[in-house]
DNA sequence: CGGATGCTTCGGTGAGGATCGTAGCATTCC
DNA sequence: GGAATGCTACGATCCTCACCGAAGCATCCG
């Protein structure tokens, strides 16, 4: 009767609000000290510890010590994914505490998922990328296509490390369009770039990711859709 | 701080191991009844009873009162999707307590999830009709676009309801293939079509879904990939 | 070298919840 | 109608685990 992996460890381990809130803090992709953790939380330092000792021992996130600080950060893209997935089923349930504000409408358009972009501009990436035929099914996962090595690559993107393993992009469900944006060092890499070019911020203390108004007409050029009205791109 | 939809109270209902083994159990797609949930689960009839009414609270599953039967099943796609994202986490931690066996190959290779085909087969659907432009992205969600319904229609597949709300695909992480496949109406209707054309066949007490070698080679040509060596069915 | 900061370990406390036995209600079978 | 079956409600027990205070180590600063 036991087919399929250990999932209510890991449930366990998300379902106590403490670690849930750690967790979704490190969603926005920044890694984050001890304290700064438990204050998210909401509990003390000790406390804060015991979580943190336990997330680590399950292998969800990752510690890199500095100095006399200890940064913790999300351990690989299936965190995120599983967590975006409990996200859009919590959201689907019951209208939430929180009602739709305009901080929720800025997290719904670009917000940061581990290390790649989530919310209405990380789901365009994904359908550009795919409509386009850059990336396409090959063997076991997603692949740059040979076309869109060198597509990407003129745009800018720094497809170094990206292409290194046999899998580049990943998937991970988005909770709020309840679509799929792109994950794997693909993302990792497209969201460097886009961060790097001064297209968009972090913001301080959120997972939201703020375009400037120039930013954002140049990200919408660079990953066109067929959908768009005004023929911002080419089409492929 | 509390910024995105309540994780805790969802990740925590499921993190029991009694619990996680009926969703677990659910995820096969048939409905089953409250004694062969809590002989699933190992427990009592009545413990199980308190643990089928929470899940019902939360939304997580419906009931249908047949008799003196009362079936219960997965709510919704967003359940299942949730589940494969915290199966495809816990598969990457640790080696999990069970090794791959001949009945874990046959479930990665097609597998019922909540009303729709994942596994290799599953992706596979999922691929071929984007690779086609079968599908496509329309506004907010994955829609099946003009030459699509009329395709699929022609394959004989009943896209009656599936065409009926306005997003007709979802999609939804497998956990077994770190990739995407097809949920949604137009996953229901695809894993309907398989079945009652006899292509394939649900195994009892399982979510295997055991193709036949007839089946699976008509599978394999009305689903064609990019990819595919032999040329079993024309290219797009 | 003190003193301060960041984090962890240890012990004790308390609350939430999983479990089952008993009992009660609805449905089906004979 | 009476007995058996399927499920749920209630009550008691027990145990896990989150929580914090105190103490112990490391690191950085003056």
């Amino acid at each position: 009767m036991k087919e399929g992996p250990d999932i209510a460890r890991i449930a366990a381990l998300i379902g106590d609000p403490a670690r849930a809130n750690m967790l979704t803090a490190l969603m926005a992709g920044r890694a984050l000290t001890a304290r700064e953790l438990a204050d998210e939380a909401g509990i003390t330092p000790q406390t804060g510890s015991g979580h943190l000792g336990k997330l680590r021992d399950a292998g969800l996130i990752d510690v890199v010590q500095q100095g006399r600080h200890r940064y913790f950060q999300l351990a690989s893209d299936n965190v995120a994914g599983a967590l975006e997935g409990l996200m859009a089923l919590a959201e689907s349930r019951g209208p939430s505490r929180t009602r739709p504000g305009p901080r929720d409408e800025r997290l719904r358009h670009a917000r940061g998922c581990y290390k790649h972009l989530a919310g209405a501009m990380g789901v365009r990436i994904y359908d550009s990328l795919r409509e386009r035929g850059l990336i396409g099914a090959a063997g076991k996962g997603l692949s740059v296509t040979a076309s869109g090595a060198d597509r990407l690559a003129d745009s800018g993107i720094d497809l170094g490390v990206a292409l290194k393993g046999h899998v580049h992009c990943r998937e991970c469900l988005d909770w709020s369009e309840r679509r799929m944006h792109l994950a794997g060092p693909l993302g990792t890499a497209i969201l460097t770039h886009v961060l790097d070019s001064g297209w968009a911020l972090r913001e301080a203390d959120s997972r939201v990711i703020r375009f400037t108004r120039t930013g954002e007409a140049a990200f919408l050029q660079a990953f066109p859709l067929e959908g768009d009205r005004q023929p911002v791109g080419r089409r492929a």
